[in-house]
DNA sequence: AGCACGCCGACT
DNA sequence: GTCGGCGTGCTC
C-alpha cells in the first residue's frame, strides 16, 4: 500500500496522510494535485508533497480520490521551498501553498442540498424553517449554505439541514468544482475542398446568386490570408454580414465553425526598435556584474537613481535565457507601471510574462502553466512571482531591493522576496542581482563584508546632473506669516516658475485624507475610531471620517464628543488639503492626485500616469504611489510638503527610510537634458538625514547608521521577530503576554524586549500587545530559539483561558 | 477554513 | 422547557 503526505489549503499545524487507491499508484507523485476529503463531508485540492509506503500508526488513513491533473504542478524544487518558507517564517505550509497557487488551482467543495423526490409534498411533519426551505428546494430544486442562510436570516443553519436530512426531505453532496475554465472562441473554417483552385472557382460561379455570401466569403479569403486563422466574431464584424448569412454558409458547408482554445494572455510580439545600447559606465557595471556572479552568486548593484539599471538587467536577462535558463524580474507592485511592462514586452515579446495583482484567475492560471512548461522564459511581476513554479531558473533580479513593500505583512507566509529569491537561487544554483539607488543597510552591509557581490554606478544615464536639493525652512516664515497656505515661499515660488516654463511639478506628502486628525481647540479632545485605537482622518471629498486602520467610516462631527463645544478643526495636513492649496494658488494649473483613494478603480492609476505622460497634468501630489515607477522626461520640479512627518516615526529604520524615500523621489526630477530641482520643506532643518539627501551622500547615511545599529542590537547585526498577541479582552492579552514572556526571559535576557502594548493598542476591537526578540546572527541558534517559541505557543494555548488568543510570529519584520 | 458538539442565556 | 448563540475541538 502506498501512501501520499498531502498538503492542504489550510492552516493546518501538519499535512496529512491519504492512503493511494490501488490503480493510482503509478500517477500520483510528489506536486500532483489530488481531490482528498477531510471531515465527514468536505472535499479539498491539495498538493501532494510525498508519496511513501509507510502507513501511519495512530489514524487510519481515507483514500485519494481523485488526481485532478495529467501532470505534477510543481516541481520538486516548490516543494522544498515551501517547506523552507513554512519553517523560516513560521508558519504552516498549507498557508504557503494558499499564497502560491493561483486561486482557480485551489479547489474546496460546496455543499448543496437536493430535495428528495421520494419524500413526496407531505410537509405536515416540517417546522417553520424546515418548510422554507422545504418549499423553497421544490421551487429551486438545489441550494447552496449560503442560500439557506438568507432564507432562514441566520448563520447557524446546520441543525435545521441536519433535521431535514433525518426527515429524508433532502439529500445533501459536495461537488467539486473544477474552477479554471479554458478559453473558448469561434473560428470560421473553410472545406478543405476549396482548397484547389478548381473548387473554389467553380463556388464562386454557384454563389453568384447569392451575393451577400459572396461578399461574406471574399472577405473570408482575405482575412484567412492576413491572419491565418479567422475569428467569427472578426469576419462578421469586417464585412458586416449577419450570423444568418454566415449560417447560410455553414448550412451549404462551405465553412464550418470550430470552437478553439485560445489564450487568455497571449504574447506581444517583439520590436527591435528599442536602443538598449550601454553607455561606457554601464558597460564597466555589466562586466563587473558579470565578474561578481563567477564567485558571488548575490550581487547588488548599486546605481544612482537614473543610471540605467534596466538596460544592464536587459542585458543579464538575454545573457540568461540563451542558457536555456528562466529569469525572474522583481519590482515592487507599484513600480509595476505600463510603462516599464511596455518596453520590456516590446523587447521582449511573447518570451516574457507577466504577474501581479491585477491579472484575473484565470489568467493566473495560464500564466502559471506557461512558466512550468517553460514557454515563458522571463517573469516581470511583483513579491507573490516569486511562487511561480520555474522550471529551471538562472537568474533573479530584484529591482528597487530595498523597498520594504518585498515584506509580505499579512496574511502568512509573512516572507521577504528578497530573502526568499536567495534561498529560491540557491536551490537552482542561480543568481541573485539586487539592485537599489538606495540600498536596504541589511544589504550594503553583506557587500560590505563580502557576503555579496557589489557594484556601483554613479554615472546617470546620458550625463544628467543629479538633481539640486533645496532645503526650505518652515520655521521662520511661519514666524512671519509669509507660508501661503501649507507652502513655504521658496517652494511656492519654485513651483510658479516650474509651471511658466512649461515644465512638471511632483509633491510629495506622506498622508492621504484631508486632515490626519480633528483637534476641539477648546477642550483638547481628538475624535478616535470606535474599534481602534486610532485618530480618524478627515476626508473631505467624501466629507467623512475615516479609520485608516479598519476601514470604517463615520459621519464628519461638529460637535465636540467631550466638552459639547463647536470648536472642532482639522490638524496638519494631507494630499487632499495639499490638492486643495494648489487650486488657491495655482487657479490655471492642471491638478491631479494620487494616492490609493484616488486611484481605487482598476485603471485610474495608468491613466493618470498616461495623462502625465502627455503632458495633461501639470502637478501632481501624491503619496508613496509618486516614488516608484513614474518616469517622465518632463517633471523638473520635485517638492516635499513635510520631511518632518517622515523623520519622526519611533521606528529604528525611520533615517534609512526617510533618506531612501527622499533620494528617490527626488530622482523623479529632470530627467533628460536639464538638471531637476528639488525643494524639502521641514522644520528642523538640520536634521542629518537632510544634509545626506541634499548631497546624495549615500555613503556617509550608511556610516552613520551602521554605528547606530550595532550599538543598539538592530540588523544588520541582529535578525528581528516579533510576536503580535490579540484578543478580545485587554486583561487576557496583557496575561497572556505576561506569561510568554516570562516563559522566554530566562532563554533569551536581553534579546527580549518587552512585552509591551504597541503604539496602536487596539485593532478592530482587539487589544494587542508585542514583543520583540533579537537574534545574533547565527542560523543554528535562530532555528533553535524558533523551535523553543513553536513549543511555547503550544503550551500557552493549552491553557484554558489562552486558547483564543491568536500569536502572530513575524520573521525578520519591518 | 468548515463543521459538529456542547454549554449557557432569553424567549414561548 | 427549548431555541439558538457562541466557544472549542477535530479534520489524515
Amino acid at each position: 500500500m502506498k501512501y501520499a503526505d498531502v498538503i492542504l489549503p489550510l492552516a493546518l499545524p501538519k499535512n496529512y496522510t491519504y492512503a493511494i487507491p490501488a490503480g493510482m499508484e503509478d500517477t500520483i507523485q510528489a506536486g500532483s494535485r489530488v481531490a482528498v476529503q477531510l471531515g465527514r463531508q468536505k472535499k479539498y485540492a491539495g498538493i501532494v508533497k510525498a508519496v511513501h509506503g509507510q502507513a501511519p500508526l495512530d489514524y487510519k488513513t481515507k483514500p485519494l480520490l481523485d488526481l485532478l491533473d495529467k501532470e505534477p504542478v510543481v516541481y520538486p524544487a516548490q516543494l522544498s521551498f515551501w517547506q523552507w518558507i513554512a519553517s523560516y517564517y513560521m508558519c504552516t505550509e498549507g498557508e504557503v501553498l494558499n499564497a502560491a497557487l493561483p486561486a482557480h488551482l485551489k479547489l474546496s467543495s460546496e455543499t448543496i442540498l437536493l430535495y428528495n423526490d421520494a419524500f413526496g409534498d407531505d410537509m405536515t411533519s416540517l417546522d417553520e424553517d424546515e418548510y422554507l426551505i422545504a418549499e423553497a428546494l421544490l421551487m429551486r430544486k438545489e441550494l447552496r449554505i449560503g442560500e439557506v442562510q438568507l432564507i432562514l436570516d441566520k448563520a447557524d443553519v446546520y441543525s435545521t439541514i441536519k433535521k431535514l436530512i433525518e426527515k429524508k426531505v433532502c439529500l445533501v453532496f459536495e461537488e467539486l468544482k473544477e474552477a479554471y475554465k479554458e478559453k473558448k472562441e469561434n473560428y470560421v473554417q473553410l472545406h478543405p475542398v476549396y482548397e484547389q483552385e478548381e473548387q473554389l472557382a467553380a463556388l464562386f460561379n454557384e454563389l453568384g446568386r447569392a451575393p451577400k455570401q459572396m461578399e461574406l466569403l471574399l472577405a473570408y479569403l482575405h482575412l484567412l490570408k492576413t491572419q491565418g486563422a479567422v475569428l467569427q466574431s472578426e469576419l462578421l464584424k469586417k464585412s458586416g454580414a449577419s450570423a444568418a448569412q454566415l449560417k447560410g454558409l455553414v448550412d451549404k458547408n462551405i465553412v464550418w465553425i470550430e470552437k478553439r482554445v485560445v489564450d487568455r494572455v497571449p504574447g506581444s510580439k517583439a520590436e527591435s526598435n528599442i536602443d538598449f545600447t550601454l553607455s561606457p559606465a554601464q558597460e564597466a557595471a555589466l562586466l563587473a556584474v558579470r565578474q561578481s556572479f563567477e564567485h558571488k552568486p548575490v550581487t547588488l548593484l548599486h546605481g544612482v537613481t537614473s543610471s540605467g539599471k534596466t538596460q544592464i538587467y536587459v542585458k543579464l536577462i538575454e545573457e540568461c535565457i540563451a542558457t536555456g535558463k528562466q529569469v525572474l524580474y522583481l519590482l515592487p507592485e507599484i513600480a509595476l507601471t505600463a510603462q516599464i511592462i511596455r518596453r520590456l514586452q516590446k523587447h521582449f515579446g511573447s518570451k516574457i510574462g507577466i504577474y501581479h495583482s491585477r491579472f484575473n484567475n484565470n489568467e493566473r492560471v495560464e500564466i502559471w502553466n506557461k512558466v512550468k512548461s517553460g514557454e515563458l522564459q522571463i517573469v516581470l511581476g511583483a513579491r507573490s512571482g516569486m511562487l511561480l513554479p520555474f522550471r529551471d531558473i538562472g537568474l533573479i533580479i530584484l529591482d528597487e531591493e530595498h523597498d520594504a513593500s518585498y515584506k509580505q505583512q499579512d496574511p502568512a507566509p509573512r516572507y521577504h522576496a528578497r530573502d526568499a529569491a536567495i534561498y529560491y537561487a540557491g536551490l537552482f544554483g542561480a543568481k541573485v542581482l539586487l539592485g537599489s539607488a538606495t540600498p536596504s543597510l541589511e544589504s550594503y552591509f553583506n557587500a560590505q563584508q563580502g557576503k555579496y557581490g557589489l557594484v556601483t554606478l554613479e554615472e546617470r544615464f546620458g550625463g544628467i546632473e543629479m538633481p539640486s536639493i533645496e532645503i526650505a525652512d518652515i520655521k521662520q516664515p511661519t514666524a512671519e506669516k509669509q507660508m501661503l497656505h501649507n507652502f513655504t515661499p521658496m517652494l511656492a515660488d519654485a513651483v510658479k516658475q516650474t509651471l511658466a516654463l512649461g515644465k512638471q511639478v511632483i509633491l510629495f506628502q506622506n498622508r492621504r485624507g484631508y486632515a490626519p486628525f480633528l483637534l476641539c481647540t477648546t477642550c483638547g479632545w481628538i475624535p478616535h475610531c470606535k474599534q481602534c485605537d486610532v485618530s480618524l482622518t478627515y476626508h473631505r471629498n467624501q466629507d467623512k471620517l475615516h479609520c485608516h486602520y479598519c476601514g470604517t467610516q463615520y459621519p464628519y462631527l461638529y460637535t465636540c464628543a467631550a466638552c459639547g463645544s463647536q470648536t472642532l478643526i482639522p490638524k496638519s495636513f494631507g494630499t487632499e488639503k495639499i490638492e486643495e492649496d494648489l487650486q488657491q494658488l495655482f487657479p490655471d494649473a492642471r491638478i491631479a492626485r494620487m494616492d490609493v483613494d484616488a486611484v481605487r478603480n482598476k485603471d485610474s492609476h495608468n491613466k493618470m500616469i498616461q495623462q502625465l505622460e502627455q503632458q495633461r497634468i501639470d502637478i501632481l501630489v501624491g503619496t508613496q504611489m509618486v516614488v516608484k515607477g513614474l518616469d517622465f522626461d518632463n517633471v523638473s520640479l520635485v517638492g516635499i510638503l513635510s520631511a518632518d512627518s517622515l523623520l519622526s516615526y519611533p521606528d529604528f529604520r525611520v533615517n534609512e527610510r526617510a533618506f531612501q524615500l527622499m533620494e528617490q523621489v527626488s530622482g523623479r526630477a529632470g530627467r533628460k537634458k536639464d538638471q531637476g530641482r528639488v525643494v524639502i520643506q521641514a522644520n528642523n532643518t538640520r536634521h542629518p538625514v537632510l544634509q545626506y539627501v541634499s548631497l546624495h551622500d549615500y555613503k556617509a547615511m550608511y556610516e552613520a547608521e551602521i554605528v547606530e545599529r550595532q550599538r543598539f542590537g538592530y540588523p544588520p547585526f541582529f535578525r528581528l521577530l516579533k510576536i503580535t498577541i490579540k484578543h478580545k479582552k485587554q486583561l487576557v492579552v496583557e496575561q497572556a503576554a505576561q506569561i510568554l514572556g516570562s516563559w522566554l526571559q530566562p532563554h533569551l535576557g536581553a534579546q527580549l524586549v518587552g512585552p509591551a502594548a504597541p503604539l496602536v493598542s487596539r485593532v478592530r476591537n482587539n487589544y494587542l500587545q508585542e514583543m520583540l526578540i533579537k537574534l545574533p546572527r547565527d542560523s543554528k541558534a535562530i532555528a533553535q530559539t524558533k523551535q523553543l517559541l513553536r513549543e511555547y505557543f503550544v503550551k500557552l494555548q493549552a491553557e484554558k483561558k489562552f486558547r483564543s488568543v491568536i500569536i502572530t510570529p513575524d520573521v525578520d519584520c519591518v
